[in-house]
DNA sequence: ACCAGGAAGTCATACGTATGACGGCAAGGA
DNA sequence: TCCTTGCCGTCATACGTATGACTTCCTGGT
């Protein structure tokens, strides 16, 4: 037996052990710098762009051709371990089954998409029995290092139960959405204070002075703010008079509490709820009463669901800029991202006035 | 000058040069293998669970003391260059403002997060302008290498024109959800004929003949399918007529359209609409003309949106397994991925009968 | 003639993990 | 006593990219 070992073999040190090695491998920059003739390094200098005098153009050329022949795309996994950063930041919402969140999704995405990050979303209610320690939580779902969080109408002590365990919490870029100012390393809110002062001044022009409130049961920064914001509204004026009912937030359970409402001595002459959702219950419960709206009723929602424009009469209502939050958001974290201190931001809500609000009933 | 370099310098041949270096650096497998007194290998070894004889149980017990200690958790970069894989799959939606994907991508997730897979969602619809040449679309998007795609209700061609110029075309693993059945290697849709025929039975049960239907206009396996088990299930029965409208998705265009139906001297007596949003505005035209709902004209919706409850009265629809086309979807594209066959799947849609049908007016 | 300086590329390395091949060591059989 | 057989770990390496240091070549100034 001659001593030749296979002919190209290279030399294989002790422990050459490559994993699964795919019958089709994708091209790789080395690949593409074979084709074009050049090193790897060129190859990676051309597709950063820095070759304001290392690369010529001709080079450039052939090496972009290479690229495009073999179909090159490069390998993320590997560039985020050699740069230490992903490009990615998680969007923490409620859920996604409320389009207000789809929107604030897309602004995110679009300004992101423009800095050339990209987003992933997670919804914090998925129910969670079945993680395994110990590298579960958001990390783990999103499976990629993350460069920074942005948080949407989520309390910071939910977020960092969320995170706190396996987030390296302190240190991580963190921009908070429509929550409570202040709170955390940097927010992005909507006015509804704003909102809700201008929705009350409508109701009140129209003669309104008896209301009834209609508000969710679960806690939240804005739903609090509403509530203060409504009562300030009030303050102002002799003569008026409120009562709340709170409830689940759903339709059904909406309708119930406004029935509570209603169904009083002093039954209000307008309700006004902090969710378009709840609205809805309220139109139902009125039905079932026999209430016109608005002639006998009027009712005001909040946040311009598509919903407001499916009820009839079409719901005034407060409009909640969700595509803006998302993109303003965003570039606040990024903001912070390249180390720059982004100051809070509040975004206008916008009365919206539509057909279920008119001049109380005259006294019987 | 003593020759003697820095004491503890290692031989550091011509280049060694580390990237940004930050100060506060995550501890990686190597700092925990220094605190449990083991190698580097050994700590690989434990957390990925395979010592069956490889690892006794008390350096187990070190490396996994040593690692919640030090906070480790493992770099997904690192592991995805090593493995080849990300654990990540693209759920590809056309838009994330209707809460049906939502409830789509939930399912997905919690079904991935089972096999320790991820979802990054990609609303096909992001105006991509502002993307950059040559690595743009949603693989650039999802910024990491996907090991799968899950395309809901998306044209093939839509598609293949999205992933086609750079994505890896045939050979990555893709499952279609709620699209024509044959159609790509695998797809998972619901059975909307049979939703459309029990619809239309329930109808003609009540006594109505005279149909009016509101289809959208953009197409659409599903839309195309609703419209033949609509004709096909009048076919049976004689004496039956229909008329189609075609619009836009928004409630305002539905109503328009719907007034066109309407204002015909043959009135239809039943409204069979798509989907829950032109029923709204059928709803919408319905007033206008003083026509109550159900007794002047039943209306139907379909797949069942939360606007179906509350809208007023309730609305009649198909309801669609949105949460499990999800998680079955998922299901056949983590088979594909493990190497199995996943057969082609069809998810029943259930008929709910609410309060917007009712037999037909006498004749006048 | 010689060197400074710039332009154009290449070299070598590290990022953090996973894993096949290999090495001690103790126990037990011959 | 010596060899075999497991058990427990460690070694060395590669995955694909980005980048500081280095080399080579060329032009032009003195």
């Amino acid at each position: 037996m001659p001593p030749t070992g296979s002919p190209a073999e290279p030399p294989a040190g002790p422990a050459d052990h490559r994993p699964g090695k795919t019958p089709e491998t994708r091209p790789t920059s080395k690949d593409v710098a074979r084709l074009a003739g050049v090193s790897q390094s060129t190859v990676s200098l051309v597709h950063a762009g820095k070759w304001p005098g290392r690369v010529s153009e001709r080079t450039v050329r052939a090496v972009n051709e290479a690229s495009a022949a073999l179909g090159y795309r490069p390998n993320q996994a590997a560039r985020h371990l050699r740069l230490g950063t992903t490009r990615t930041v998680l969007l923490v919402v409620p859920a996604l089954t409320n389009p207000f969140f789809g929107a604030v999704h897309t602004g995110a995405s679009e300004a992101a998409a423009r800095r050339d990050f990209s987003v992933v979303i997670y919804p914090s209610r998925i129910e969670a029995g079945t993680e395994r320690a110990p590298f579960a939580s958001p990390f783990a779902a999103a499976h990629t290092a993350l460069d920074g969080v942005l948080a949407s109408s989520t309390a910071v002590e939910t977020l960092s139960e969320l995170l706190g365990s396996t987030g390296p919490g302190p240190g991580l870029p963190l921009v908070m959405l429509d929550s409570e100012p202040g709170v955390g390393p940097a927010t992005v809110n909507v006015d509804v204070a704003a909102g809700m002062r201008d929705l009350v001044g409508h109701l009140l022009d129209l003669g309104h002075r008896d209301f009834g409130r209609l508000t969710p049961h679960i806690d939240g920064w804005t739903f609090t703010a509403r509530e203060n914001a409504f009562r300030t509204a009030l303050a102002g004026v002799p003569g008026t008079r409120s009562t709340r009912a709170r409830t689940h937030f759903t339709v059904h359970d909406a309708a119930e509490a406004a029935l509570t409402l209603l169904d009083r001595p002093d039954r209000p002459t307008a309700l006004v709820c902090d969710d378009d959702v709840l609205a809805a219950g309220a139109y139902k419960a009125a039905r079932q009463r026999g209430l016109r709206i608005p002639e006998d009723l009027s009712v005001t929602g909040f946040d311009d669901l598509i919903i407001a424009t499916v009820m009839d009469p079409e719901l005034t209502t407060v409009r909640l800029p969700a595509h803006r939050l998302g993109a303003d958001g965003m570039s606040a974290l990024l903001d912070l991202l390249d180390g720059r201190r982004p100051q809070d931001q509040s975004l206008p809500a916008e009365l919206t006035v539509r057909g279920s609000t008119a001049p109380p009933p005259a006294r019987t």
